[in-house]
DNA sequence: TCAAAAGTGTTTGGTTTACACCCATGA
DNA sequence: TCATGGGTGTAAACCAAACACTTTTGA
């Protein structure tokens, strides 16, 4: 795939921070730049005729291999030195490269999008400027391109206040899980951890889960039951937030 | 003031949504194009060298008269066809027209602000495109020019989603105010009644509030308490929200 | 057979809800 | 003097926090 600027917006990109969840732990979706080797978000620009949405839904099936996506806008980030901000960018966009480098020396407003998958379900694919696409741990992410550490905080920081509003749970979580694997994404998003006993008894009172019959087998140790989201009544109990208030 | 276009970013513009609340209801600032008659938010565009904050607040400077407005972004409205939805914008960038209205033919992605602002401060001023800027009650609103209405909508309901998150009370309100204007601001934001002792027990508790010795005068009836915020203490209750979770 | 994880239940204390009485003020 | 709004207090219902015992499983 080759990088043809004139189809796209000057000064407007994207960025997404795709959270996925594995092995207890939240990752981050990022690329390896073939220039400086230096990691950063998958992101592009937007054509002349497509909405925001649709961009960034179009760059993640291509670096996930995955259609429709959870995808929501959390912030736009517009200073006008930002791209110069990290020596990587100012090599990237160095003018002795070849013209689709060239293109990074313009100033970008960038909208960040946050998108929750299924991990196991996603095909990480390196895009035309970089060589390697992996999942990182949130906690152990090193320096990124120009602000995406920055966007990756927003990101995450919103992420946390959305967790009584949006289906958290059902986008980041296989189809069946336990309640183990459940509590562990709360308390990892929350990062604190909660008393077994009374987060059951909560998440069980909103009536957003069928209990299967079915208990996850082969784990050590007791066997837990399998549980998934009745997603009417999530959506339901979404629209006030998993919790009351005035 | 006259329009350079080139000083500006293609393709990219602002419209803020500026919330006052004036004798018991939330008003919305707007203003009325010179063309068509039609109302609209006000809006400007970003410079070369400049933040999207940096050119809302320069915007709503001249729309207000007041430095220091706060300010949040709250979403971005991209529909490749957004200026085409409604006749007034059509008319607007009408090629018949001068230059300055020629601009407007151009594709715009927007970035939606929200202002809270102290009613009683501000000085409603037209911009070069208006003849008139006003006050409107959020439920007397009619239709405006291209999307005007949606983005209004989602800057309202994310201030709902934001009150237990963000100063609102602060700075919607004058310095000082009373119990039952305070909780009428929340009654209207919420669109509920609440229950007078209990609202007042529990917003007392956070202890965001120095009750000050003197009370209203004027009004008929008993003359209520009158209270400012403390502003250290609210920041402060802000930052894990006015109430609990997890 | 034991350590670790998971299922289930109870007690306690705090918060929220609902509701009542008295006071001040201008009409 | 009365209608209206405002100040303050209390009992009951509910919910959240803390905590213990039993079961299952692979090592």
């Amino acid at each position: 795939m080759y990088f043809e600027t004139k189809e796209f917006l000057k000064h407007i990109s994207i960025d997404s921070v795709v959270f996925g969840f594995h092995e207890n732990q939240l990752k981050v979706l990022l690329l390896r730049m073939k220039k400086t080797n230096e990691w950063a978000l998958p992101g592009g620009f937007v054509k002349k005729q497509e909405t925001l949405e649709k961009a960034a839904s179009r760059v993640l099936k291509e670096r996930t291999g995955l259609n429709d996506i959870f995808l929501k806008q959390f912030s736009v980030f517009s200073d006008p030195n930002r791209s110069r901000k990290n020596p990587a960018a100012k090599e990237l966009s160095d003018p002795g490269s070849n013209s689709s480098f060239a293109w990074f020396s313009n100033r970008f407003i960038s909208v960040g999008y946050y998108a929750l998958v299924n991990f196991s379900q996603v095909e990480p694919t390196p895009d035309f400027f970089s060589d390697r696409c992996e999942w990182q741990s949130i906690d152990e992410i090193d320096r990124l391109i120009i602000d995406h550490n920055q966007i990756i905080n927003k990101a995450l920081e919103t992420l946390r206040l959305q967790l009584n509003y949006q289906p958290i749970g059902y986008n980041l979580l296989p189809p069946k899980f336990t309640m183990p694997q459940l509590q562990k994404l709360y308390e990892t998003l929350l990062g604190k951890t909660l008393d077994r006993r009374n987060f059951q008894r909560k998440i069980l009172s909103y009536k957003i889960l069928n209990k299967l019959d079915e208990r996850k087998t082969g784990g050590a140790h007791k066997a837990p039951y399998l549980y998934e989201f009745n997603l009417e009544n999530y959506q339901k109990a979404l629209q006030n937030g998993l919790y009351g208030g005035w």
